[in-house]
DNA sequence: GCATGAATGTCCAATTTTATACATTTTAAG
DNA sequence: CTTAAAATGTATAAAATTGGACATTCATGC
């Protein structure tokens, strides 16, 4: 799954205490969707939290013409809408479940009431929002500073750096184009480069990381000053 | 001042209880900066809180030339490295003092003590952390859907909602290109075009919102679908 | 092993954005 | 009123990115 806004970090239902997790599977009502299906909508007021059971959910925002553009994809564990809890402001995306999916939908009156009895719930979103917050600007700054080989090379960095330390991710050049953001056509350019230097090799639907000391050293060299 | 991410929403200190903002002035020192001078680095993993007490920063990035991409500024009561609390991870922006300023710097240690004691701590980074987030994502998806005329109508709609719908704003173009991230050059184009539509009315040194409703309305049929 | 659909590599023209330069307008100081 | 500095408006060429097209390569089922 191409998440680069919490990729290799512990989701909310990590970093919450054991004692906790049971109270929050019951607080809320567990929805099934077929993939594809529409989950929530930009713009839309209703409060509550959600947070992904099974399946995986692609957030985004659809363009009148029907594009999607993708900002990320959670899996289970990972929460999304919180903020409806907190301020009165309207959805940024569209989240719909990419493949079969199960959702804790948990309302905004529920959730309150263990939100205010137990501190750790509140530590525990504070966690993945710094996380979030950190990545997004990160991924920002990527994308006014940066040219698109030195983008791509971190985001391939970022997301090998999941499984702590997998040299090779199976994803297409398609989707992974989808993910950053960029046309296809550039983002083939950028991995040619960034294979002629040696840092990864190409593959059919699969990327490998040749040598992650070197992309290590590489990115800190050309993606941070 | 320029500040896309925190303009119109109560700060850290805005948020916290009564009772608890003389225990955080108390627990930190306040440092004082002469403008310009630099506060944190990029890169840095030294774990801190800080809290603007007067002043400025700016948060950006030094690229090796000596150009700085900014991402926001903020002002009294808002804080910034909080997340180096609670992840490992370096801090992601270069930080300055832009004019004199005190900061309230508050370490690691002394901070997670209160933190473990005093929950509505958690609760108020929390909610300041998610605002940041929603801005973040909505700028980040309107850097990659939209059309420069329409990121800056977006942008200038965003500044002038604060101050309870302050009509008019001072602010000269290059530095409103600066916030942005775009050429001054290509703002002024952007500005001419709304300007043009009858949405403002540019000065010199100041630009004039005509019509909140019609900019509202403006905004929402051309940036969200 | 062959056929076929999927994925990749690459080219081009069109578009957007930038950097740079310079003319014009406005402000404020003398 | 004059003048200089500051800010804005605008033109041009260069650079980056995109969308679309198409040939090539790979994987898989038959």
């Amino acid at each position: 799954m191409l998440d680069l806004l919490s990729a290799n970090t512990p989701s909310f239902m990590d970093s919450l205490p054991e004692r906790l997790i049971g109270e929050i599977i019951r607080a809320g009502t567990i929805m099934t969707y077929d993939d594809g299906q529409l989950i929530h909508n930009r713009g839309d007021m209703k409060r509550g939290i959600s947070i992904v059971v099974s399946g995986s959910v692609k957030v985004g925002i659809y363009g009148e013409d029907g594009s999607f553009v993708m900002t990320t994809q959670f899996g289970p564990g990972q929460t999304f809408g919180e903020f409806t809890l907190f301020v009165d402001l309207p959805r940024t995306h569209d989240v719909s479940a990419s493949g079969p999916t199960q959702i804790n939908q948990i309302s905004a009156a529920v959730f309150n009431r263990l939100y205010e009895a137990e501190p750790d719930i509140a530590r525990a979103l504070l966690t993945t929002s710094l996380i979030r917050t950190h990545r997004l600007l990160e991924m920002m700054d990527a994308m006014r500073r940066l040219p698109m080989r030195e983008r791509v090379a971190k985001a391939i960095f970022t997301l090998t750096q999941m499984d702590g330390g997998l040299h090779t991710f199976e994803c297409r050049q398609s989707d992974l184009a989808f993910t950053l953001g960029v046309s296809r056509a550039s983002l083939s350019t950028a991995l040619k480069q960034l294979s002629d230097i040696g840092l990864i090799k190409l593959g059919y639907g699969h990327i490998q990381l040749l040598d992650t000391d070197r992309m290590r050293t590489w990115v800190a060299e050309n993606c941070s000053a």
